[in-house]
DNA sequence: TGAGGTTACGCCTATCGTAATAATG
DNA sequence: CATTATTACGATAGGCGTAACCTCA
């Protein structure tokens, strides 16, 4: 598991289309897809259901959405904890 | 940012010390250095300081251990989330 | 037959491990 | 001078983008 396959699945749970995901992530939509199916193998589950019309969250995807976003979300507040930490690193002892 | 430097960063916080961090994470001391300092590069925060000793926490890296370690917990709960899934995707619709 | 997702393939970047180097009490 | 972290360097693997392909209403 990779932080991009976090973003690339959150992305496309979003917007419930890889093309779209990919263009609001600025990168290729092959790389989405792949990355996505190297989720669903990783996890031995399917997160999505292919339509013709796009991407729709499968119950597996529903849940595992909640977490990837704790996750990222975790991770951001984490860097914003570090960053203004600046200035208050006087007791480095 | 990558998982693999979250992985390295809380075992080194842990651990306090490169050399049993790889050891325990499997891997060789350089990739958990090089790691360790590119994830400061990009937080633009040292996080450790360096003693002969060892690698002990700054309070910048104090908080971003909270946050690195729940991002990890979220991704482990989320893993297990759609793993006891199995079972549970009748209503795929 | 058109909209959307996937596979093939070549290139490039990133990461690893071994070995050598630096720093510090 | 021993312990620990870092840098150099060659090899490998992973990820991207373009282009071609498949699928389904």
């Amino acid at each position: 598991m990779s932080l991009a396959q976090l973003h690339y699945f959150v992305a496309v749970a979003e917007e419930g289309h890889v093309g779209r995901a990919a263009a609001r992530l600025r990168v290729a939509q092959p790389p989405v897809s792949r990355q996505l199916r190297a989720l669903e193998d990783e996890l031995g589950q399917a997160l999505f259901e292919r339509t013709p019309r796009g991407m729709r969250l499968l119950p597996p995807g529903e849940r595992f959405l909640v977490y990837a976003r704790a996750a990222l979300s975790a991770i951001e507040q984490g860097r914003a904890a570090v960053t203004e930490a600046r200035g208050t690193r006087g007791n480095v002892q």
